[in-house]
Order: C-alpha cells, then structure tokens, then sequence
DNA sequence: GAAACTGGTTTCCTTTATGAAATCAAGTGG
DNA sequence: CCACTTGATTTCATAAAGGAAACCAGTTTC
C-alpha cells in the first residue's frame, strides 16, 4: 500500500487550527463581525438604526446576518409592544464573549494603520 | 432643506468600528486567518507542505492567498536555493503582531465548543 | 528520455454572496 | 383613503469566491 502523496513535513492538525476553523464558519460573511461590534458598543439597538448606521449595508442583508447569528445564539431579538413594531437586538451572554475577539481586531487595524504610517515616513 | 432620512438614533461612528473593518478587508476569505495560524504555529513552511496540511485547500487559493498576504507585508515568502526549489513561507514582524486576533479567534472556539456542549446536557 | 518533485499559473465552471428595488403587513396620523 | 413608519421578505441580477484539473518550467533521478 503505497500512498500517493508523501508524509506532511510537519506536525498533525492541532486543536487551535480547528477551533479557528470553527469561530469563522460562525462569523463569515462581509457583516458579521461589524454588527458584533455595533452590538458591543451601542448595547440594545433597533433594525432601523443599525440599518441607517452601518453604512453600505442593505436591509435583506442585515436581516440575514442577524438571523445567522440569532440561529447561533449570539444575538437576541426582542420584539417591543411599541405603536410601529420595533424590534431590539442585542448581544446575549454567550455573544458577549466575543468581546476579546472585537477588541483584538479592532486594536489591530489601529496597529496596521500605524504601521502604514511608519512607512510612508 | 428637509433630510429625508430621520436623524439616527445611535452616536456617530467610532474609530473602533472603522478600525474593524480595516482589518477585515485585509483578513477576508475563507483561508487568510487559518494560513496565518498555521505559520503562527509553524514558523517557517514551505509552499507544499502547506497545501498538503491544511485540508481542503487548492493550490490556486493557497497561492493566491499567500501573494495578498505578502502584498500586505504580513507574510514573507523567501525562495531556497535548494535543489528541486523551495519556497518558505513565514509572518513577518507586521504579520506576527496578528497573534492576538488569531488567539482570541482560537480561544473563542474554544469557549463556544464548551458553549454547546452545556446545551446538550 | 520517461517520470517525479517543486511551486506555481491558467482555464473553465459552479456556487455563494451581495445588492437594489419592489413589495408586504401592521399600525398611526391626517 | 392616503401617506408614512417599522421590520422585514421577495425578486431579479450581478459580482465575487472557490474549486478541479490541466498545464508549465526548472531540476533530478532512474
């Protein structure tokens, strides 16, 4: 039994190349990780703020992308008993933990954008 | 002179989320994040070696990847003078300061995988 | 020379993702 | 009734992403 392609140069897959695999099917998408962060910032936010704030996005979209991440428990979604149905989203206590990793993306495009700058200097 | 949007309900955009969003123009794809773990984990790896372990991959994406990556001067790609040539493959300093974001991600996993695990039970 | 290995590139094709605009349903104000 | 609000969904269309397989170039080994 010969097997086709030569023996990895390197060591097995390890766990936190499978945890990261699994933390981006969660967040794909163009919206995901701006609406987390949205929802970090400003706490409890209604569609139509979101939709007027998030600028470029589209409302099929940010429908789609909360529901997404609805369906996975990250955000919650409240409907209000108001005159024109408003309708709430926030982060749940499990969303919530994705804190560390906003914080790290965001703290790297400031790192990034000073090191664009050191550059061109 | 009447806006035709309603004023927003929310404080104007902040640093943080167009920081965001920086980062994540240049961490888009379905590869980018687990190629820089992998070379975080790894070190040095060369071209083959790569496209063998992480699983899935073509060699048109990894390459491709790879060159905007390097274009952004977050990996570094050295061509050995060995005799069937080889090329490695390693973060450069820009690259490695991603190791927070990478380890939040990594860690997130984790924490969501225990996440539903409680669920369950 | 044939075959294999390295590191790619090219071609062709399919699947996803995204977007703009129209529509809808329920409710309010005039 | 008409117009407008909120929170969506539907339709139609396009752009971007991704993948399989073939191909190429340089070098080595058989």
């Amino acid at each position: 039994m010969n097997a086709k392609k030569p023996a990895p140069q390197v060591p097995d897959c390890k766990e936190q190349l499978i945890a990261i695999k699994d933390t981006m099917i969660l967040l794909s998408g163009k919206w995901k990780i701006q609406i987390i962060g949205w929802l970090l910032l400003y706490g409890k936010v209604r569609f139509m703020d979101m939709l007027r704030g998030i600028e470029g996005i589209a409302a099929k979209m940010l429908s789609k992308e909360l529901q997404e991440l609805e369906q996975n428990e990250i955000v919650a979604r409240t409907v209000m008993p108001t005159k024109p149905t408003t309708v709430e989203y926030e982060l749940t206590e499990h969303g919530k933990t994705l804190s560390g990793v906003i914080d790290a993306i965001s703290a790297w495009g400031v790192t990034h954008r000073k090191f664009l700058f050191k550059k061109e200097s």
